[in-house]
DNA sequence: TTGTGTTTTATTGCCTCC
DNA sequence: GGAGGCAATAAAACACAA
């Protein structure tokens, strides 16, 4: 069976690399025996991903693939691997470091039982699901910088930790890489562009490495005893809770009026207030940035900026409506026939985002994964002719559109290379339109869904809050409605923070080009492919 | 520079579900 | 049997101390 599936496997790596396998693929299988690191901005695409959704649909996967110039095996492996260290990490910290998980660790949960943390069971999924819960709502979001704050001072908990880890170790040693080995004077701009985006700041070496966890304000007089709501809530607060400001109780204060309501309909000012983080009071780099005669940036900028403010605040509602893998868990046909309602319906109302980042390049790499997304499968299956019809590159396909290829490749020397900045764009629009029609995430296996939603309703078990779906399109269009209000999601915007590097890149040339030599990078994709 | 430990990637086998 | 997932394993790449 594994051989079959080896083949299966190769059969795709050939046909996604647009090749069959020649001699001189032979040869590179064997060349591509030897492993090869994925780049930093496709670990930073890849984690962004993950973020989101852990159990990608097979469509995301090939939209994934062809947008990073990964294989589908590799982006399968990637996740598999990529949960599977999530669930060591679990278990590590569950078997032996259950003494530090208190404090912020009943911040996860918020609503939760706090024994759900430390009953940590290796391989039961459910609780994996929590803390994905808590990963999404605290962590999954766009880290702005005084949720950095905060987050670096969760890491006297381990758990915190942990999902921080989870969430962006990747990230960190991209950025690492990305920074510290920077010779680039690019680079420097890299570091300088996502440090004021706040998002990279943490993983910057020098900054993140030096914070060390001290409780203070709020946090020294609550210590680890604080309502994990109040907490909770203080991540949603992000970027506008200020250790100096107003204390919130255990029972609540009142919220800033309008504290989320202004930077949700007023996602441009969210930047230009942008008051949290008094290290960077006013992030010249982000005007640096929008001084980019490039509309994508500003875009991109506000987009983050927006998305992270949305992400940070709506996190507990974006996990009512997909969060949790209790979600993921759903049967894979539900799963997709959501996908595929999603599909049809790509965020209506924020469009004009896309639109204006939209450059005429942005075609088939996005593919519209409204499209793309669904596997030929589901397509004949649910959708119209008409979707097919438009689908570039079907899935499984030739890739869909060479110039998709490879853009995130590195050069050789590890040296980061910048992509288009356009086609850092375009895959964070794939990216986004993927996570937006993807809508609740897929769960592992039918399996488990099986177990969870019996008669055609899902409910958790083992005393988690259980949350009974009567009406799938009801769910849909909750989910809808979520993704339509708060649109854009952390992925999306770390993959704009890492396409803000190449936005400053003078010699790539427009953003509406497209990489005419991918060389390199196919070769790479080429050699990948074959193993 | 080298040795060692860790992390990441790739492969393979097995399991479960459809 | 196909498909997808998890787990184990090997090996390369990386980090770091001596």
């Amino acid at each position: 069976m594994s051989s079959v599936k080896s083949c299966k496997y190769f059969q795709q790596t050939y046909l996604n690399s647009g090749e069959m396998q020649t001699e001189e693929n032979k040869v590179s299988l064997d060349v591509n025996k030897k492993r090869m690191l994925k780049t930093p901005a496709q670990i930073m695409a890849l984690e962004n991903f993950y973020k989101e959704n852990r159990f990608p649909l097979d469509e995301m996967k090939a939209q994934l693939a062809v947008q990073i110039g990964l294989t589908e095996k590799q982006i399968s492996s990637w996740f598999c691997h990529r949960r599977l260290k999530d669930k060591r990490r679990d278990e590590s910290y569950a078997n032996g470091r259950q003494d530090h998980s208190s404090g912020v660790i009943q911040d996860h949960g918020s609503g939760l039982r706090q024994d759900s943390c430390g009953s940590i069971k290796q391989g039961d999924y459910r609780h994996i699901d929590l803390r994905e819960v808590e990963s999404r709502r605290i962590y999954g979001q766009e880290p702005l910088a005084a949720d950095l704050t905060y987050e670096h001072r969760s890491h006297q908990n381990p758990y915190d930790a942990h999902m921080e880890d989870t969430s962006s170790e990747s990230s960190s040693s991209l950025h690492d890489q990305l920074f510290s080995e920077s010779r680039d004077p690019y680079d420097m701009q890299v570091s300088d562009k996502l440090t004021e985006n706040g998002a990279l700041m943490q993983i910057n070496p020098g900054s993140s490495k030096s914070v060390g966890y001290k409780p203070s304000g709020y946090l020294k007089v609550k210590g680890q005893i604080e309502n994990p709501a109040i907490t909770a809530v203080k991540k949603q607060l992000g970027r506008h809770y200020q250790e100096d400001g107003p204390v919130l109780g255990i029972e609540f204060d009142a919220l800033p009026p309008g504290a989320f309501e202004f930077l949700r309909s007023n996602p441009v000012n969210a930047a230009s207030i942008y008051v949290g983080d008094p290290q960077q009071p006013h992030s010249p780099d982000i005007y640096g940035v929008i001084k980019q005669p490039n509309l994508n940036i500003i875009n991109e900028v506000h987009n983050s900026k927006m998305s992270s403010q949305d992400s940070c605040m709506e996190g507990t509602k974006f996990n009512t409506v997909h969060g949790s893998e209790r979600q993921e868990r759903k049967s894979h046909h539900q799963l997709k026939y959501k996908s595929s309602v999603l599909c049809s319906n790509p965020f209506p109302g924020q469009n004009s985002l896309f639109d204006s980042n939209k450059g005429s390049s942005e075609k088939t790499a996005v593919s519209d994964c409204k499209r793309s997304g669904m596997s030929s499968k589901l397509s004949v299956e649910r959708m119209g002719s008409d979707s097919l019809s438009n689908h570039p590159g079907s899935y499984g396909g030739k890739i869909a559109n060479e110039q998709e290829k490879s853009w995130l490749h590195d050069n050789d020397n590890h040296t980061y290379k910048a992509p288009k900045n356009e086609n850092l764009s375009r895959t964070s629009n794939l990216i986004h339109r993927c996570s937006e029609f993807i809508g609740p995430e897929r769960g592992p296996s039918a399996r488990m869904a099986k177990v969870e939603k019996p008669g055609g309703e899902w409910k958790l078990k083992k005393g988690f809050p259980v949350r009974v779906k009567t009406d799938p399109t009801n769910e849909l269009r909750v989910a809808k409605r979520v993704n339509v209000e708060f649109p854009l999601q952390d992925f999306v915007a770390n993959a704009s923070h890492a396409r803000l590097p190449l936005l400053t890149n003078p010699t790539k040339g427009s953003s509406m080009d497209v990489p005419s030599s991918f060389s390199e990078d196919e070769t790479a994709e080429t050699s990948s492919s074959s193993g």
